[in-house]
DNA sequence: CTTCGAGTAAACCGACCGGTATGGTTACTA
DNA sequence: TAGTAACCATACCGGTCGGTTTACTCGAAG
């Protein structure tokens, strides 16, 4: 990855999460990364590549706040690290996330299951779906897939209304859901 | 509304929904729907007011729905018909929701907050929290306000995830975890 | 019988879209 | 020292965007 690559991938990152993905065109971005359209296209090849790429380096950036989050402490009881995944969605949407989940805004704007994109926000989903899966059995539920299907939805639903603004303590009401649910598992 | 017009906020509802709205032309909804351009900006009068009357008419629909559903059998106890809505999502999601929710797709294209469009996204939010505290109020819990918001966040999660496709039942897992927060409120 | 709203048809506007082409400059490296 | 990768600058391509304008037709209501 080039210095201007990373420039581009940058300034990509920021424009399509804040304007939505269709709303920019790839002229902003190499004016505002301070590069041509030829550099940015010699790099990136096309501008859906370059929105897969934005995707993934969104993704990466995601993963590593979580597991930050989460496994920073180092002796804490399995349930309780469940929970901080909650305390990592929170932390991530007062930080980074504003507008809402990038990877739920960008499936919006590209139906078409062939985009480059797609597989990445799928991915993302995917992944998340396991570590939940993972931190689930640590704590010795009876089924952890289950568990992780519902917190998953929480999650998800905690992000997109608190994004919304229809209800401010929407993550953690789903946290305390989240808590109720271990519990009961 | 004159015929022309109805065509033409049925056409812009099919091709907003499917495509996504910034990647529809005026020009397309115009031919598509049989009627000049003319036509649709005499009746509309830009191609905002058009997406906000494309929201608004969703939103009908959706409302109307998620009644007929929930009140159509006469006798049923609270508690039961409270998870009703669940039993409305899931249909609703087979029949009219294959690309997930309107509203969030639509609130991702739209990131100005004085978009005509984003007073409908947020009302359609806020009437569905109001029915379910409603319907929770109905069934006598301690606190309706606080299992409305969870519900919301159940059905806003079960929505996006299972559009997104890495859970298959994720609405009815959702409405099992409602079904448990029902009944310890 | 006339007025008027609703509609068609078609051209037009400036601006922007994603993408390409040509050509030149810098800096590192084999 | 020759080659090459990375970059800049500019101009261009066909096409589409949202939106406007002019001219005309038609049917129904006053």
């Amino acid at each position: 990855m080039t210095p201007a690559a990373e420039r581009v991938l940058e300034v990509a990152g920021k424009l399509f999460y804040d304007n939505g993905i269709h709303a920019v065109g790839v002229e902003a971005i190499a004016s505002e990364a301070g590069v041509t359209k030829k550099t940015l296209y010699d790099r990136f090849g096309s501008k859906d590549a370059l929105i897969a790429h934005y995707l993934r380096r969104r993704d990466e950036r995601w993963r590593e706040h979580v597991i930050r989050v989460v496994e920073q402490r180092g002796r804490i009881a399995p349930a309780r690290r469940l929970l901080l995944v909650f305390d990592a969605l929170e932390q991530w949407i007062a930080e980074e996330n504003p507008r809402g989940c990038a990877f739920v805004n960008a499936h919006a704007e590209l139906p078409d299951a062939a985009h480059p994109g797609r597989d990445v926000i799928r991915e993302q989903k995917q992944w998340l779906l396991e570590y939940l899966r993972t931190l689930a059995r640590e704590v010795g539920v009876r089924n952890p897939r289950k568990l992780a299907t519902s917190l998953l939805v929480l999650i998800e639903g905690a992000n997109v209304t608190s994004t919304l603004g229809v209800v401010p303590g929407a993550v953690g009401n789903a946290k305390e859901v989240a808590k109720q649910l271990i519990e009961s598992s």
